[in-house]
DNA sequence: ATATTTTACCAAAACGTTTTGGGTGTCAAT
DNA sequence: ATTGACACCCAAAACGTTTTGGTAAAATAT
């Protein structure tokens, strides 16, 4: 069923049927009304190829995921799933396509972005996993297309975006722990060149600054892709060597893991002698005990954020905009009280 | 840059650029080498909607990834991302595009297939997460949609499918631990209503059978999706009723890491004293202490196989085929010798 | 030398929409 | 009665390809 023969069925011309169709106001109420029942009747639905190749609008968002180093460099698949879920229920609601293309490798990721371009001609995308300087940045501006990405970049340039407030959430933790009287707190982060990694240690520090306690790099390790097996037995010194030390923050959940493994050796009780806090993940609350108090990040509003920011440019005609997601801190009895 | 532009620059017809660039045999082989050297330089692609519209075929192959319910059903997300990697690579290999809808509940999900057949027009899919009779297959049939399945229903009805040998998974498992004098060997499985689950209680039974060592109902436990958290003191309590039990296959790595936990407080030493394997997965490697030994199925293996299936199909000129992939045991030490 | 086949190319139609640039009829205002 | 505004509808062009049904020239066979 085509538009063709819906039109003859309904005794219109095409352009009546399409435009009806479409909304347009020179189309009466009645006429509107009956064509939508027909379309629905006859289970008309318009050929998109067609449709985007007269309208010259592709109605469809971009988005490259990789599928390549995933677990290896710690960032977890189900972040993935989360942003992606946010996006998708938006844009199914909107009816506006959703295209992704997958990478296996670096090579395939950057030929994706530029398939996207010049091969699909989508003209919205989503950009994630940052660099601290991004040449798909200049890509994308170059050819006009509108885009919104999932953090930041270093030098916070002119574009949207969204982003998960790092920074803020080790403060959280932070604010949470001194509370508790917890002084000699130690931070095992993952490699700084990391964007987000980074914003942690800056709120790490700021945090020490505000309630006057002294930074030692005693206490604050970075753990490389190499290591995660062996962060255990890194903990596990770093426990012996430095026994004022009374809460570790964890910023992945394996290394979060491997605190636990650390502290049963030492015989030190979680939630009574030491308090671990790490941020969310699948594993924590399934097979991790105790399930740790953690940093809960709200991935698929992030998504959906995402997407209403990109719907609303229209081509040149949009101002910047970006939001920054409020962590929230899930005490599930692991962080204890010190007394004074 | 379009055909008409390109053909302009080169002296020749849209006709001929556009059968230059399909390869057909009525163009010379100079002229083909100098129109593709053209569209090579002036960056020359296609315009997909155009081309769609009047070759009336897609190029595309269809999946829908569902986002919902994925830890908590305890079927795991790396095992998805194989499987795509799988699909994707052979897919850009082959210039293929890969359409793929996300579906956040049963609703969204169900719908996803009729916006693939009927607005995307989509003639070919990958099907998975079969159920025991599967009204999918009867909607791509009635459509003459093109499909593979990765999984089985229970009743192999007439289609193409590539699977992972759940039945001689176990099988693997059972050989390896009988040869090593094991004969009280319990089996963990996760609901059978999941026709995987099924296939592997066969191959548990099977080889009971084979190996003249009696089934019994104390040795077989199903977990369901509730319980995950729970399998820990599940399995204590099976250990503690039944002294005999020398080794404890697991079907889920979150099982098995409850079965960690139940031998520890045993203080019974893995490897030494007992045995457990199961099914390979990201935790496993990673966090697990020790590692576990484990099944590896060959997922991206899987997704490649499907989709040189797919499109091996030729509307309906083709066979029905079908790929059991083959799984691998992989010993890390935690499987140990039994004394006679 | 003529007839036949093969090679290499092309004009025009087709694909199913949207958009452009109208048109006709009705109603209120003059 | 005429004009203008408005509501409602339509024929035809346009989008950028692929495919159809050719033709002319060159190569081969008779």
């Amino acid at each position: 069923m085509n538009i063709k023969q819906l039109s003859k069925k309904l005794g219109l011309s095409i352009t009546t049927v399409s435009r009806a169709l479409g909304g347009y106001s020179d189309v009466s109420k009645k006429t509107k009304e009956r064509v939508k029942k027909f379309a629905k009747k006859y289970k008309y639905s318009p050929n998109l190829n067609a449709s985007r190749l007269a309208s010259n609008k592709s109605n469809t968002v971009g988005f490259v995921l990789p599928l390549y180093g995933l677990n290896s460099n710690q960032l977890n698949q189900s972040s993935f799933f989360e942003f992606i879920a946010g996006m998708s229920k938006k844009l199914n609601n909107e009816n506006i396509h959703f295209f992704m293309f997958f990478a296996n490798n670096a090579e395939e990721e950057k030929q994706a972005y530029n398939k996207l371009i010049f091969v699909e001609k989508v003209t919205k995308i989503i950009l994630h996993n940052l660099k601290t300087n991004d040449d798909r940045i200049k890509l994308l501006t170059k050819n006009k297309i509108n885009f919104v990405t999932w953090g930041r970049t270093k030098d916070l340039k002119n574009y949207s975006w969204v982003d998960l407030d790092n920074q803020g959430s080790i403060e959280l933790i932070m604010q949470h722990l001194v509370e508790k009287n917890h002084k000699n707190i130690c931070y095992i982060n993952i490699a700084e060149s990391y964007n987000f990694a980074y914003q942690r240690k800056q709120g790490y520090l700021k945090s020490l600054k505000k309630f006057n306690i002294k930074y030692t790099n005693k206490y604050y390790i970075t753990i490389t892709n190499e290591e995660p097996k062996k962060s255990a037995n890194l903990i596990k010194k770093l426990l012996i060597k430095n026994k004022k030390i009374t809460a570790i923050i964890c910023s992945t959940e394996y290394t979060a893991v491997g605190a636990i493994k650390a502290c049963n050796e030492l015989n030190k009780k979680i939630g009574k002698d030491i308090s671990i806090v790490t941020f969310d993940g699948p594993v924590i609350e399934r097979i991790t005990t105790p399930a740790l108090s953690a940093i809960v990040h709200p991935r698929e509003q992030l998504g959906i954020k995402a997407v209403e920011m990109l719907l609303s440019m229209d081509g040149d005609n949009y101002k910047h905009q970006n939001f920054l997601a409020k962590p929230k801190l899930i005490d599930r009895g692991t962080i204890h009280k010190v007394s004074k």
